[in-house]
DNA sequence: GCTCATATGTTATAATGTAACGCCCATGAA
DNA sequence: TTCATGGGCGTTACATTATAACATATGAGC
């Protein structure tokens, strides 16, 4: 069996890995983290959270809608939406552009932006944190005498699986 | 007058600028492109085209739609998407994933993938071409294996105009 | 218990984007 | 000329994503 890989065995995880304890150590880490602020993190918001989570690629809000009713029955658009809007102001979801879809931050605590590879065969998703990108983004940016406030880096293209197949 | 100023005056040019000279040289250019490649630059798409240049920053497709509904009566959604599908696809036309908006090209003819600043303070945006941030998405992406396709980079902040207000 | 702020429930609607079908017209083969 | 072909576009209907507005509940602190 492979229950012993950890949640750190690479941004795209091998499929045989165990995502349950990917989700676990995520709420695990974003109890932490809210108590530390002094965050709510509520049941609904927990939740949404594991949802997110146990989904393995970015996950679309209506689709989390969805599970969530077998949940909360009576969960409504609003319901995911502001439970969303919690996390990703706590840093524990991202939001991608490209695909109006959400997913779980691999760095909670340390605070950056999303910097994102996509396949587009396997639609999984992995989270880049690479201080060259931002810094050359910067630069581009102060050459024109633009101050910059938010990065958005979304990148799609064949994760190292769907390239062997 | 300032008349005389062309559209190569900066990526955010200033607010008194010859705008209608800037889209005059975005059709000429793309009628030249198309007419290279063999591709119709018809009516409705240079009707299109030249609504998303007319706008002073990034444009939603319904706002274009309104504005098209006073040139073609029986505009629909369909429309505007299908020839918003032929500029992108011709490189006249950039998407801005993160605004749902459109916003023409300041560099047709040579490929490549839009990279944006976006002011929310005025709502502008300009086009950045860095093969430094190219670059260094495509070292971060290769150090996981990943296979790049496209690359979108969208950067919020302030442009030099709203920093000095 | 009371009060206030926050969180959530609930209904309705806004904003963005697509599917599907048919007509027209330019082109080229029969 | 006639007819098939294909692209472009009109048209209707619908799908998807997101928010506004107001009511109710919850919970901490007084
Ligand atoms: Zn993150
Ligand atoms: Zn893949
Ligand atoms: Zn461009
Ligand atoms: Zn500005």
């Amino acid at each position: 069996m492979n229950a012993s890989i950890s949640p750190a065995d690479g941004p795209f995880p091998s499929p045989g890995h165990d995502h349950s304890h990917c989700v676990e150590t995520a709420i695990a880490r974003a109890e932490r983290l809210c108590a530390e602020r002094g965050a709510r993190l509520t049941g609904l918001r927990r939740q949404v959270l594991e949802l997110v989570w146990q989904s393995h690629g970015p996950i679309g809000a209506y689709d989390l809608l969805d599970r969530l009713r077998g949940l909360r029955s009576g969960a409504a658009p609003p319901t995911i939406y502001r439970a969303l809007d919690f996390l990703i102001e706590q840093g524990l979801v991202h939001r991608i552009a490209r695909l109006n879809a959400f997913v779980g931050c691999d760095h909670p605590g340390a605070p950056h932006q999303g910097q994102f590879l996509i396949c587009t065969a396997c639609g999984s998703s992995a989270e880049l944190v690479e201080p060259e990108i931002a810094g050359a983004i910067d630069r581009g940016a102060a050459a024109l005498g633009f101050r910059v406030d938010t990065r958005t880096v979304e990148v799609t293209g064949l994760c190292p699986r769907c390239q062997s197949r």
